[in-house]
RNA sequence: GGCCCCGUCGUCUAGAGGCCUAGGACACAGGCCUUUCACGCCUGCAACACGGGUUCGAAUCCCGUCGGGGUCACCA
């Protein structure tokens, strides 16, 4: 049985990365008929861990990354709280004392720094010389007597090699020579990090320990830990991290100002702020950071198109595919097709994944994800209402492949704006009705719009054609002014579709507006 | 600095000794389509970090160099 785990901090929202990292161990849990594991590494955390917790469980939930065990579904492992399992790990620590595998230890923190500091004079690795380690009772007393606290250590190997058999590095060798003899518990009795995991993942009976390549040089603690507890150890997979645009750093969220001067990284924001200001959030550069995961479920992003990027950063499955639905995932996935140099994070990549998914996205389906994005800017009371329904469906299909995210149907707000509010873009209105003979070319075409029969886009085409034919000019010297009247704008929809979803009336009275002196301040 | 990892077009990658005058995708450039904008289609640009080996033959194996990154906490 296999069995995954991912294990965030709460910290208050979802990283790219961190998404990058839970899908992996989701993939392969849920490819192996296994199970993933949601484990909360709040350790160090002091309160509100749910109000930090609740935008990662939502990020997961969103996507589709659904956990088997863990906070909200609980288990037959619970808690999945480290802060609520603080006995087992100092019931761990104390094995590991009365097996010789750790050790009291009294140095403070400048006796160590001095050592730390002489190692670094003599270019060596530091290694701690154990000075004030207390082998007895007696000895721990005396040090106590000093004013000395004590703390717990590792009592590591100082000779031999650790072989990891990594499943996605292949052999990777550690000496244990090189590693310190690392503080599992403080003064106070709290556990750290290192061994509150490796006693989890017993615990938890977890497999496969798949998680980012930064911690791959941590292993070898927990390795020890786990052999000196008696522990079977699980198989270790150490992803390569995902870099930052445009380089091989780490992704950080940190960063966002770093990352806004890359173009492609800033077009990504300004589109999402963009949708977010239409909405009415006030303060949405606080909100958004596209390295948040947020970023996407606000904007109108599917959430299988991040998951079919995200799946592809890192992983691939041949020279032929990238397009993958969540199942097609779990099906294909497997860790050895899995690279070991980090990927950088493509904004334009991403969109283009996102857009492949949309084009895919039954046109019924996609309204009801622009729905609310209509709402929100108040341009649609009640979505479900049937006129309303049948306008967004509408536009929708007309729109075709320019939603491109759900919220890109605020581009086409002007069909759902009252004619009298249409706003102008004065650049568009006087370049395309600044002269006396566009306007009294478009009173003319007015009329034979009033006129044309049936009302439908497809006869509106032949009437606008006609009309064109008639006057003698252009069909661009007829369209271009329309759609100006019909809009306050020089890009849209087809202009024939406009014309349709607009209806004849509507149509009428906003050419009538356009061609009426500019009164309107 | 020590230890560890990594190194194919700008980016994501295919490639597991001959199928590679290195393939695909995104991006970019040009063109076609067209009432605008998208979409779509066509064409083009563009990479094996470097140096030594091994071999009849190397992007693929070995060694070295260089470069990049991670990690060295009483953080997780």
């Amino acid at each position: 049985m296999v069995r995954t785990r991912f294990a965030p901090s709460p910290t208050g929202y979802l990283h790219i990365g961190g998404v990058r990292t839970a899908l992996f161990c989701w993939l392969f849990a849920r490819k192996h008929g296994g199970q993933f594991i949601l484990r909360i590494d709040d350790t160090d955390q002091q309160r509100n861990v749910d109000e930090a917790l609740r935008p990662i469980l939502e990020g997961l939930r969103w996507l589709g990354i659904d956990w088997d065990e863990g906070p909200e579904v609980g288990g037959p492992h619970a808690p999945y709280f480290q802060s609520q399992r603080a006995d087992r790990y100092r019931q761990a620590v104390d094995e590991l004392l009365r097996r010789g595998c750790a050790y009291r230890d009294y140095a403070t923190a400048e006796e160590l720094q001095e050592e730390r500091q002489q190692a670094e004079r003599e270019k060596r690795t530091f290694v701690y010389s154990r000075r004030f380690m207390a082998r007895t009772p007696e000895e721990a007393a005396r040090f106590e007597a000093q004013g000395r606290s004590g703390v717990v250590r590792l009592l590591m190997p100082r000779e031999g090699t650790l072989v990891i058999d990594d499943l996605v590095r292949g052999r990777v060798e550690f000496a244990w020579a090189d590693e310190q003899d690392h503080v599992i518990q403080r003064a106070d009795g709290s556990c750290l990090y290192h061994l509150a995991s490796v006693v989890d993942d017993y615990q938890f009976e977890i497999t496969h320990v798949i998680r980012a390549e930064e911690h791959l040089s941590n292993t070898p603690r927990q390795v020890f830990i786990a052999q000196s507890l008696g522990y079977p150890l699980p198989q270790y997979a150490h992803l390569p991290f995902v870099a930052e645009p445009g380089s091989r750093n780490k992704l950080s969220k940190r960063k966002l100002d770093k990352y806004l001067k890359q173009k492609d990284f800033a077009e990504l924001m300004e589109h999402g702020l963009k949708i977010l200001r239409a909405v009415g959030f006030d303060r949405p550069k606080e909100i958004l950071n596209p390295v948040m995961v947020d970023f996407y479920e606000l904007v109108g992003y599917l959430p299988e198109a991040i998951i079919n990027y995200l799946a592809l950063l890192g992983w691939s499955l041949s020279d032929s595919r990238e397009e993958f639905t969540r199942a097609e995932l779990i099906e294909l996935f497997s860790l050895d097709r899995v690279n070991k140099a980090p990927a950088s994070f493509d904004p334009k990549k991403l969109r283009a994944v996102q857009e492949r998914h949309m084009q895919r996205l039954p046109a019924a389906k996609k309204a009801e994800m622009v729905s609310p994005y209509l709402q929100r800017a108040r341009l649609v009371a009640d979505p479900s209402e049937p006129s309303a329904r049948a306008r967004i469906e509408q536009v929708v299909a007309a729109a075709g492949d320019r939603l491109k995210v759900a919220g890109d149907i605020l581009e086409f707000a002007d069909f759902f704006t009252p004619d009298e509010q249409l706003p102008y873009d004065p650049a568009v209105m006087g370049k395309s009705l600044g002269s006396p003979e566009a306007r009294a070319l478009l009173a003319k075409l007015r009329d034979a719009l009033a006129l044309c029969e049936p009302y439908s886009a497809e006869a509106l085409e032949k009437c606008v054609h006609q009309f064109a034919a008639e006057q003698g000019v252009k069909l661009g010297q007829v369209v271009h002014p329309l759609r100006a009247a019909l809009t306050g704008k020089s890009v849209g929809l087809g202009l024939f579709d406009t014309l349709a979803i607009l209806g004849r009336a509507s149509a009428l009275r906003r050419i009538d507006r356009a061609l009426s002196p500019p009164t309107n301040a």
